[in-house]
DNA sequence: GCATGTATATAATAAAATGTTATATGATAA
DNA sequence: TTATCATATAACATTTTATTATATACATGC
């Protein structure tokens, strides 16, 4: 005997309630009657009252186990259920996965590439923060999320990195004449309103570098942080830009053509992540899964 | 090892996020640390993944542990209460007592029966259902509920009962001249105005039968159904009635007096309950209960 | 580097819980 | 009554859970 009351003698007792004899109940749960027996006899004795009234044959439970029922029936319930989403996480078919990314991404690329991840992992929950380079790397530091995408980014102790270089474009207006070229240069843009990022981030730097070792030099018309921001604007038919592929993709048909840009400038993300926490399963998943996503848009190295 | 994850692994594996070493689990469970060492390995095998890491000396869940956490509190919990509430039966602290009884009960002495037995015992949940005598036979064959009150009961197969009588006194408004007298009989009354129950009812049977024991027959003025009407109407000042003791007390003081009935015209009360339905033990308590408290208003038998 | 304290793992084994088969008891229906 | 079904009991095997004793790992201070 127990002293304590054990699941198993619940197990047994639900069984019993729901098939009304031991002999039944102990076929369901593929074990010998006098096992459900003595399982009942213990569990009786635990609590101290008696569990069923005899009826005509079957066993009715008494009003003090029908009292305890429905706590029962939800300790069963949740045991069950802590099997089965346990089996889920070995799987990869549950979890909790908490990304932080560049704004840019969370409205472009990233959606589709979650969506499809999360289509067979039905248990899998996403939490996706969209912010600056800076707060990213932050988070990574705290802790606080399992993966991030940046760009830009030097490296810091506490932070793994894997950087992928994905090719840029030059996109502009639907209708521009630049659409009768196969590749664009620097010099073809010395006539177009140029719409490019930050003068402070790196990827200005790599993209003033080409210009001059095209022999020309930048003239600014609009900074925007964000490759959307640009394509929208270009969009508009305000001006051209140098954007990650990425981005121009999803404007092309929207009045926005691109061609490729040499000399190449490779826009550098970070897939970042903590460096001391234990990456859960899903997370390493996910992180080969975005990885993958990017290889059609990554810069081959020439 | 078992297979299948059990509650003890469940257990031990929340003792350990809980105090961040096993060594400390193990002794808050009462156990040793390599019991704990097992039981975690156990899980971690069954489950299929790590539940822990390392870091700096404490043991810390992982995102998959982490993962399940909520459901495991959940189920400890409610084993917890399993055991809890089951204590409080045995101790017939906790229960559900479902009483069917005459109107005039629900509103008079039983609610403070019912107070009083509820008290000392926090668990337990009490339905009250007031209806007319046939309803209440009705349920008791059922089996709706525990418990009934009721009167003018002729006994029935599925119905155990125990019958009790309980004195029945003359109401009549304070300042009646009746109040110079010790007893009141039938002769008292002729020039009065008499409230009685309805002509079909047990009660006025007996009732009628006191009166031509004395001589006299009843002359009808207001036909109640139930002793509490009668005392809102003595108390009116509208006539007198002839009512059990346990109503006429409550209306004492209340414009009401009342004195002794002779001959003795008992208010035959029963308290029923279904034959077939095995009683629980709150039901036999609260049973015993109440038959005790109708103790000081028992007839006397002459 | 080494000793030291703390925490966990492993091994051998004991105790308890949970299962088995064989069989007795008790109630019910033919 | 007999036959049948459901449950209880007894003797015993297996599995789980605990024990003690001991080894290993690891950080900390010297």
């Amino acid at each position: 005997m127990s002293g304590q009351i054990s699941p198993r003698q619940l197990e047994a007792f639900h069984a019993v309630v729901e098939h009304g004899t031991m002999t039944r109940a102990s076929q369901q749960l593929n074990i010998s009657q006098p096992a459900v027996s003595r399982l009942l006899a213990d569990l009786a004795h635990d609590l101290g009252f008696a569990l069923f009234d005899r009826r005509d044959g079957r066993l009715v439970p008494t009003q003090e186990a029908r009292f305890l029922l429905p706590d029962i029936r939800r300790v069963l319930d949740l045991l069950d259920r802590i099997s089965e989403t346990s089996r889920d996480i070995t799987q990869r078919k549950a979890g909790d996965l908490r990304i932080a990314c560049l704004p840019g991404f969370a409205i472009s690329h990233l959606p589709r590439v979650v969506a499809d991840f999360l289509k067979d992992r039905p248990g899998v929950t996403v939490t996706l923060e969209p912010d600056r380079p800076e707060r990213i790397l932050e988070w990574m530091v705290g802790e606080q999320f399992d993966f991030g995408i940046t760009d830009g980014f030097d490296g810091h102790p506490a932070v793994e990195r894997e950087e992928i270089r994905v090719r840029t474009v030059c996109i502009f207006p639907q209708d521009s004449p630049l659409a009768r070229q196969d590749v664009i240069r620097p010099r073809d843009l010395v006539d177009q309103k140029l719409i490019h990022t930050r003068r402070d981030s790196p990827f200005f730097r790599l993209l003033n570098e080409a210009f001059l070792a095209d022999g020309q030099s930048i003239t600014t018309f609009v900074e925007a942080r964000q490759f959307t921001t640009a394509c929208e604007f270009v969009a508009q038919g305000v001006g051209v830009s140098v954007v990650s592929e990425l981005d121009a993709v999803k404007y092309r048909g929207q009045g926005v053509e691109y061609r490729p840009f040499r000399p190449a400038v490779p826009h550098r993300l970070s897939l970042v992540r903590p460096i001391h926490k234990q990456p859960s399963m899903i997370t390493l998943e996910f992180m080969e899964c975005f990885a993958e996503s990017l290889h059609p848009f990554r810069q081959q190295d020439e």
